[in-house]
DNA sequence: CGTCTCCTTGAATTAGATCAATATGTGTGG
DNA sequence: CCACACATATTGATCTAATTCAAGGAGACG
C-alpha cells in the first residue's frame, strides 16, 4: 500500500486513539480508486468550504487546519456537527447535494476528489464500497454519542468531554491547543458561548484544568475530569 | 424482486414519507442474501431485545409495533436515539457489540436475523454492501437532524418536530396515535415528562392541536405547527 | 497607541427542571 | 356494576442551570 506524501496521516495518531480515523482512509487509496489525486485547496478561517444545499460534487480530506461541518436554524443559530482534522474526511453525503455546511476553522488545506456518484464508484469496487460504509458506521456511532451529551448533559459534562475528545486528538496528552473558538465550542455543545467560558473558568478554579492562554487547556488531573463526563 | 408477505412495507406508506425506508430494506431481500428468513421473535412492551454491550449477533427489521434504541448515562438517565417502526430495520452496528440498547415500546413482532459478520456478507455481494451503506448513510443523515434539535431546539421546537415526525409516519395526516408514553418522548427530545406534558396543552390551548386522548393527537393547523418548528 | 476581535466576568432573567399534588385512566376482583 | 390498586398523565409551585444583557479585560495588529 503506497502511501503519498501529500495526505499521509500524521504518524503519531494511532487508529485506536482515533476512531474517526478507521482504515478505509488512513491512507490515500481512494485517490487511487477515483483517478488521479483531487486538487489540493486552501482556505482561510472561517472561509465556506461549501454550504447547505450546495450539489455535492466533490468530498474532501483534510490535510492541515481543522474544518467544521454545521447546520443553521431559522433563526440563524448555529449546531456545529463534528470537527474535522488531518486525514478525516467530510462532504462525504449521499443524494444529489450536500446536507450540512463545511467552513474552515483554522488556515486549513484539504484535497477535493471529485465524485461522478459514489454510487456508481462503489459498485466498480466492493472494497472500497466496504471502506464507505464502514466509514458511514463510525460517522453514526459519533453522531449518537453526540446526541446523548447535547440531550442530556450537563454544561460540565459537555465540556469535560469535549477536552476529551480534543485531547485525543492532540500530539500531547496533557496540553491542548485549541484550534477553535469559544462560539464554535459554543455550537458544537448546544451551549452560549458565556457559558462555554465560565465552565472552564469553573474547571480552572477547581484545579482540574489550567488555562494559561486562551487556546490552550493543560489537564491536570484526567481521572477527576473523566469522573465528571457522564 | 420478491416481496413476501411478512416482511413486505405497508403499501400506504411511500418512501418519500419515510426517508429512513430506503430503497435496501423496504423489501426482503436480506433474508434472502443472508440465507433463509430469520426467526420471528415477540416482545412485550418495556421488553428489552438487546443492552449496550451484548455481542451484536444478529440485526433486526420491525413487523408490527415499535422499537425505541436508546443509551444511558452513568446516573441512569436516558437518551432516546430513535424509534423504530414497522419496516425499519436495527441493530445494524459493526464492531463486536451493540452501543444502544433496544426495547419493544409497544407489543411488538420482530424478524432477527443472524449476521456472521455483515463484513464477510458484504464481501460477497457488492450490492448488498451499497445497500447498507445506504441505510448507514440514512442513519446518520437522521443522527444529525436530531443532534440539531438536542443542541438547539427550544421545547416547542422540539415537540413540534416529534409530532410532524410522527405524522409522517402514521396512516392518517391528521391523527396521531402515539404508540409511547410520555417518558419515551420525553428521552428522546432530552426534555422532561413535565415539560412534555405541558407543552402537549400548551399546544393545545392555542388551538394548534387537539388532544382527545393521552395518547391521541390530533393536528389542527400544520401550517402553524411547521412554523414553529425550527 | 488606538482599534478590533475575542474572551471573561457580573447581574438579572428565564426556560425548563424539580418537587408535590391531583387527575385520568385501566385492569382486577368482588 | 362498583371499589380498589396501580400506571400514567396533568397541573401547580418553586427552584436552578443556563441564557441574556451589560461591562470590562486581554491580546493581536496596523
Amino acid at each position: 500500500m503506497s502511501v503519498s506524501t501529500a495526505v499521509a496521516a500524521k504518524p503519531s495518531q494511532t487508529t485506536s486513539q482515533m476512531p474517526w480515523m478507521t482504515s478505509a482512509f488512513c491512507d490515500d487509496s481512494l485517490s487511487g480508486d477515483l483517478g488521479p489525486t483531487g486538487s489540493v485547496l486552501h482556505f482561510p478561517p472561517d472561509r465556506a468550504i461549501y454550504e447547505e444545499g450546495d450539489p455535492a460534487r466533490s468530498f474532501y480530506k483534510v490535510v492541515s487546519g481543522v474544518v467544521r461541518t454545521c447546520r443553521f436554524l431559522s433563526d440563524g443559530r448555529r449546531q456545529i456537527d463534528s470537527f474535522h482534522v488531518e486525514g478525516d474526511v467530510f462532504g462525504f453525503d449521499i443524494g444529489g447535494e450536500y446536507r450540512l455546511s463545511a467552513e474552515a476553522v483554522s488556515e486549513c488545506t484539504v484535497i477535493a476528489y471529485r465524485r461522478r456518484g459514489l454510487d456508481a464508484a462503489a459498485a466498480v469496487d466492493d472494497r472500497l464500497a466496504r471502506q464507505f460504509f464502514t466509514h458511514a458506521m463510525t460517522c453514526l456511532a459519533r453522531a449518537q454519542e453526540h446526541s446523548l451529551l447535547l440531550g442530556r448533559g450537563t454544561a460540565v459534562q459537555k465540556i469535560t468531554t469535549f477536552l476529551m475528545e480534543m485531547a485525543e486528538r492532540g500530539a500531547c496528552d496533557q496540553v491542548i491547543d485549541l484550534p477553535m473558538s469559544r462560539q464554535d465550542i459554543a455550537d458544537y455543545l448546544g451551549l452560549t458561548i458565556e457559558t462555554v467560558s465560565r465552565t472552564l473558568s469553573h474547571l480552572e478554579r477547581d484545579g482540574v484544568i489550567g488555562l494559561p492562554t486562551a487556546r490552550r487547556v493543560v489537564l491536570k488531573d484526567r481521572r477527576v475530569l473523566r469522573g465528571m463526563m457522564a
